[in-house]
DNA sequence: CGTGTGTTTGGTAACGATAACAACCCGGCC
DNA sequence: GGCCGGGTTGTTATCGTTACCAAACACACG
């Protein structure tokens, strides 16, 4: 385009668009092959004509549109997606920075969404996702509804690691974590001090709860006792409900002395309704009451060192499970033939005493 | 074409790839055309042919090409692309859960990427995310390096948002946090209470930590006051590093008598230190000491309201942030025509006594 | 029965990029 | 001079989808 003739009137110049190979073909002088050829890597490209092509890339702001790309046969999207119950979860957001980790590592980038617990809304997300092209997915799995969008044959062929939670008919590749022995330790530990009324807060109704809640009546089963029914408490999802149910665990006639968390918005609830108490008696000056609660809690969390009781922690690393459900992901996309079998990863947690 | 010509062998049977609008269309016994037209609403198509269609595409299992739809001509990639300087601070996730929400209410997916508070990976970030044609980004911009490639005319005319930090030299949407504000109303608080020792621990190499230093200095000056040198402690990443710089502070031969935290970190780690001061000097029976040390910090942590000193918190929300940020995207993407100059939000903090 | 109106369907081209092929240029060799 | 091989460049066709046009069809009305 160095001479404008009236003839060449084939692309109207579109400054607001994004400009093309073919663009930038034309300010270079050469033909949209060649600017093809020196945008990867130039082989079998003069330098001059390197040279000019660079100029007129710089020049227009021209960026290769990856989406025409991936369109070209044999050619991958670079994307992967991940779907998460609960973005703002730190668990999950350092989940989150361990999949970006490795897929950077891998030169793919991440589309996230957020599923909320719904499995329609994974579904659709899913379904987008698979839209996209995506090479792969990583899928924290919803808790309720089925599954069924994420069997293999309903992808499209495209690999799937489930992360955290297992899915009851969906045979996939799936990281988790270590949920009944980290339960069964903290409980076991509780116990071995001589706490023999446990209270148990968490859930049943999520994968992850009912691994937990075994892992507490486990531990309480090796020393052949039984958990008191009344002192177990399912269904807080936040940290205000979790304090009233703990408040009521310290209503009862005969309290439970120590209690064992399965999710860190319950054993904040805990604590916070711990620490309300013994202010509460502080003043009428009894003295004991609520004062020496044992808590052990499923999943750190910040400042919990700072826990105004004596507190311990299954603590296991979110980015360990984001990197390894991303790196079983990776070795299916470009390691070589797989065995078709799924794997399953179960991560090991430690107990850590934070007093 | 229900029955299989020997000759029609131009599309060999690809069980492996992703069907096509083109095997759908073998599959239902119509054109592509029809199939398309089904897929987006199915108008003037007749109701039997639809049902054949929907038929086709369950058996096959098909799934639009999104990247393929993209390339055509006034058609939107529906991506927003995300960089953020560190996925895993819940802060930031919190921020990313409100973006999520409000782009997936836009029919939006976002693309995720961790610049770790490098400048040259983000701005690759920033590069691919364009070569996705993504309709536009939202930036919490690295505090360290040049920011040039966040001029507009360097993004191709892609609207871009920046979140809790401004870049000097860039003008573009941002959205912020009245750090200024935030931090002369928790200094003005203490100084009204009578301190007139009042210690600054926090950062002045990142934005943030310049403007709560300001707000810090600007409430002294409002009562003609002159903050002590020698109580201002920046530099301080985490909570161990605060702990110490704290610890410093009580040391001094005329030590604070309130202490202003410019983030949480700082914030924990005072208090640490205060506690462990208390404790100190409650044994040699001195009483008074680093008992009543005022504190005021910015950011809400787990356990704010339990903590054993007297504490005020400048509070702000994480998802409103993200949440105007991408409105402010998608007020530039879909609202009709816009006032071409950026705009620039401060949010509103609230500070909290929590005693 | 012819014409017009509206519905349904299919062919063609284009979006942006690039493999595969073809064409060209150059120097070196017989 | 004519031919060959290597380096350099351009042309064509294709990826999957859909807007646009044209064709085919149904039906009503004069």
């Amino acid at each position: 385009m160095t001479t404008s003739e009236p003839g060449d009137a084939k692309r109207p110049t579109r400054r607001s668009s994004n400009p093309t190979v073919h663009d930038v073909a034309l300010e270079a002088g050469v033909s949209p092959m060649t600017v093809s050829r020196v945008l990867s890597g130039g082989k079998n490209v003069r330098l001059e004509v390197q040279e000019r092509v660079a100029r007129a890339v710089e020049t227009l702001g021209y960026h290769r549109n990856e989406n025409a790309r991936s369109l070209r046969p044999g050619h991958r999207s670079g994307l992967v997606g991940v779907t998460i119950t609960n973005i703002a979860n730190p668990y999950y957001a350092e989940m989150l920075r361990g999949v970006e980790e490795i897929a950077s590592a891998h030169g793919r980038r991440i589309l996230v969404g957020n599923s909320n617990e719904d499995a329609d809304l994974e579904k659709q997300l899913v379904a987008d996702f698979i839209g996209r092209r995506v090479e792969g997915l990583i899928v924290v799995p919803s808790s309720a509804g089925d599954a069924a969008h994420l069997q293999l044959e309903r992808l499209g062929g495209v690999p799937v690691v489930l992360a955290s939670r297992a899915v009851g008919g969906v045979s996939a590749d799936t990281v988790l974590i270590d949920d009944v022995e980290g339960a069964r330790t903290a409980t076991a530990a509780l116990l071995a001090e001589g706490h023999r009324r446990v209270a148990y807060l968490g859930q049943r109704s999520v994968f992850t709860g009912r691994r937990r809640l075994e892992g507490f009546t486990v531990a309480h089963e090796a020393l052949e006792l039984t958990p008191d029914e009344e002192l177990i408490r399912v269904g807080q999802q936040d940290v205000g409900s979790a304090e009233r149910a703990m408040t009521e665990l310290l209503d009862l006639a005969d309290p439970p002395t120590a209690v064992f968390s399965a999710n860190n918005r319950n054993t904040v609830g805990a604590i916070r309704a711990i620490v309300a108490r013994r202010r509460a008696t502080a003043g009428t000056g009894a003295g004991g009451g609520g004062d020496d609660i044992r808590v052990a809690g499923f999943d750190s969390f910040d400042f919990a060192d700072i826990a105004p009781v004596r507190l311990s922690i299954v603590d296991h690393d979110a980015g360990d499970l984001g990197r390894r459900a991303a790196a079983m992901l990776f070795d299916r996309l470009d390691g070589g033939a797989q065995p078709v079998e799924p794997r399953v990863l179960e991560l090991p947690v430690t107990l850590r005493d934070l007093f």
